[in-house]
DNA sequence: TATGAATGAGCTTTCATTCAT
DNA sequence: TATGAATGAAAGCTCATTCAT
């Protein structure tokens, strides 16, 4: 029998690896941000070596670059599904609006390591050096955007109402994770949701 | 004639020395968070030493926790003067409420590199081995007790209410961060409370 | 109808391919010195890969050894192409020996990028662990040599002649390069040879 | 007997600990070039840490500026002893001429360390963005200018000789280094000087 | 013929900290 | 009160090289 040399590593398909690395990515960057997580502890985690990690991603910047690609895809497909039922019929009505905002936030709650990710980055792009700086200031304009096409016709000021949906979202999630997810996130957040959307 | 000796430092009082630190570091670290931000530069920036830094804090953490500290004690004494007028007629009214909110946003407003920093620690102290973990835990539990009792009487769900105050006030104050601050904070804000607080 | 499959590469023979390195590496190395300059570059540059340049050199030391022996090759065979019409009559005369050493640097002055090469390499090799150290002895020795039987018959102390034309070659070519070529190095050159060779 | 804890380093003065430095990275830098020579060697060489050498020198870029600096200065006041007994009577004479260059090339030869450092550094630099480019380009220049006072009034041609003088010293050195020292080069620096000095 | 994955060693530089002065 | 020297550890990144494909 061939005594199996030291395979450095067990061969894994680039999108495997790639998925893998993005997994852990999310867990250490969540836990200590863009600016203080070390390559190097992110490769020991994966089970490869620094430049291993390099090879895949180029520079610290291009992980993070590709991490939030990667996530954005998801995510835009993951709205787009909560709002099909209901592209047809433009205006939404005041009920499909609730049911999607639930449906955004119950989503989000079933994954707390990618709020954990959000909230942590959010914080740090604040600073206009960040590399997610631009990312963070598109999305929120444009999910902001969204909210206010969402309510319009139902509130009086759609454009402040969309802000106090995103406030309260980013919010909430923050609270809930402190609170090491010890209340009901999606509860609280239906009754909030009534009150803003009369 | 006495020769004037180098006086490097224009003689600052330790209080002042300190002032001073404390002023460049919650620039630096509402930037850039704890963990990310560099003694060197702090140093830099003030004026004096790395080694010279450590001597007044004796460590990194130990210069956060001074921080803290040090805002903690204002923000108490500057909570308790907007809640003095009404002290004495527990339980505060309705109007009362409002205004006693009012006041604490107009007064984060006015500060906004105050609303980076606590943006910014709130995010990194998720973790719990963060040096301010507990201290934003604390911090969130007895502001959202505090809201609770304001609110209480006013509102079907105190508690409730308590978080969704808690929640909309980051959330707005990161928004308006990073909008460059163009929107009108407090305007939004007492929109929303009308809201909230029926 | 065949789809054409993706050939990346515009299919160079070896020889192409081979000819092109060295071009590259000519340049390179002449900037940056042999122990400085990466693989990485070079294959970038040559519009392959860090691993298909080892292909055809198995290491950086090999690259090196292959461009010197090609290098050296064709210098020999202008060398030997600049003596030919001598060859018969030797000793060769006193005529005869200027325009030989004016042709070698006349050929020199038409490629500054190997000037810029030699150079570099000569400097470095000056440490007998370098991979070239061997090389560059042997062909001073050798240069100084074919000069010294140049100059015999001429001069009164062929060895020492034959030193001096050959640092003054390197000289000059070196102050030549750093002077941006703004001199008129043959005509310089012709000069001093008048005065070195009585 | 107090027992002498691991002290660091035996507390040198700041100047001897420059001069150390600067001592082995004359030897290393010249054997490996600036590009190719690394701060942990020479730190390891010196009885420090990496760390340690950049409180020095800040960069490696630094050290090399520093190192040339101190150089220079010593270098000036070595061609200014050697000049001096001749600048009453300008222009010297011809016999001083020789003199003075015979003493340059003898101080030299007395320091074959410098000699190899200079011959690395003047290769390399010839790359303009090396960082001791500018350094080589105007200490060439100006050597030139010197030699061509030196020698004005008696030669045909001042600065073609001067030109000379220069790439011969530099070849020669070169050659000497390469031939382990074996030849005698300050005889034939006076050899070759006859000539060309008429 | 050439690539992509992966490594181990090494690079310069920065970090927080200690300690004698 | 503050500095300068020095450190050990770690950072992000590059290196030449190996190997399976």
């Amino acid at each position: 029998m061939k005594p199996s040399l030291p395979t450095r590593q067990p061969r894994m398909t680039k999108e495997a690896r790639r998925a893998d690395i993005f997994a852990e990515a999310i867990l250490i960057i969540g836990e200590l941000g863009y600016r203080a997580f070390s390559l190097s502890d992110l490769a020991r985690r994966c089970g490869l070596t620094n430049a291993g990690l390099l090879h895949y991603f180029g520079s610290k910047e291009g992980l993070l670059i590709a991490l939030l690609q990667e996530r954005d895809r998801q995510d835009e497909r993951a709205v787009a599904a909560v709002l099909e039922p209901y592209i047809s019929s433009e205006p939404i009505t005041r009920e499909a609006c609730r049911a999607s905002l639930h449906a955004i936030v119950a989503r989000n709650a079933g994954q707390p390591d990618m709020i954990r990710l959000y909230a942590m980055l959010r914080a740090e792009a604040l600073a206009p050096d960040h590399p997610a700086y631009r990312f963070f200031r598109n999305r929120e304009t444009a999910t902001i955007e969204l909210f206010r096409q969402m309510v319009t016709g139902h509130v009086p000021d759609p454009l402040s109402t969309a802000r106090q949906i995103e406030a309260l979202m980013n919010g909430f999630e923050a609270q809930w994770l402190r609170q090491d997810c010890r209340f009901d996130l999606v509860a609280e957040w239906d009754k909030v949701v009534t009150l803003i959307i009369a």
